[in-house]
DNA sequence: CTACGAATCTAGAATTAGTCTAAATCTATT
DNA sequence: AATAGATTTAGACTAATTCTAGATTCGTAG
């Protein structure tokens, strides 16, 4: 059987530490790095790990629960909103926004045309100014 | 006098090295890493450093004479394509290719009034199987 | 020509993000 | 209660990139 053992029905194990980081990245507005989530989750859980932050975003986003966000300043940022989406990031605050721009999904066969790939997803990245920074 | 001393006519220096790391850039069809653009440059310059390089790197990118392409697998990768344009992942193989989708440069208004940002560029990142990969 | 200062280069140390490892713990099933 | 597989923990490790301090280069003033 394809199943194992202690995994009947193939459900997957939301652990403690799971659900817990799953809460963090839930609680918030904003996308945090992987060590904010681990500096919020030692608030709920004083134990969990490093390590087991990392497995646990690993283990969510393959859950499709979480969504990752790598843009070019180092650390990868979590995010809550699993749905297609774009983003737009802030060139004097480094702030990161998402947004949903229907008319990017719709240009996915285009561009798969274009590369000659079999497209999977698209996405848009919008580098600007924020609103807060040209005020400012 | 805005202009230093040194650098009559503000033109900034391509020095030996910089010119080193440009010429390994123009001289590939793939979007080299740091690493391998220090290997190559070493061919031409034996006693170039890593620092050297990175240092190169930025001041090319400034310059607007290479681009910076960082999407997520670890290090980021270089491009002798200077002008807009989009990128196609392969997720079986990692491989990058480059792509112009001029619709995805048209979306730059909407994608402004969707985010409330200042837009400055805009770039489509397709994700999917590359040619090869589907032979495969 | 010589000396000075600014910019750049070099080598290696330091930092950062993320992964790996091995032992301890947990949990569902017997 | 015993077992086995999955998970967690702490800390070592790796890879990418940046920092630092001293050496070098180069253009210009003297």
């Amino acid at each position: 059987m394809a199943t194992s053992r202690n995994n009947p029905g193939n459900e997957e194990k939301l652990t403690r530490q799971r659900e817990a980081v799953l809460q963090v990245i839930r609680s918030r507005e904003d996308h945090p790095t992987a060590n904010e989530i681990f500096q919020a989750a030692r608030l709920r859980l004083p134990t969990i790990s490093y390590a087991t932050v990392y497995n646990s975003l690993r283990f969510l986003k393959q859950a499709g629960l979480v969504h990752e966000i790598k843009f070019g300043d180092g650390a990868s940022r979590y995010d809550r909103e699993t749905e297609r989406h774009d983003h737009a990031i802030c060139s004097e605050c480094g702030k990161l926004v998402d947004f949903d721009l229907p008319e990017a999904a719709e240009l996915i066969q285009a561009a798969a045309r274009k590369s000659k790939f079999k497209a999977a997803s698209v996405h848009l990245m919008l580098r600007g100014v924020c609103p807060d920074c040209r005020k400012a």
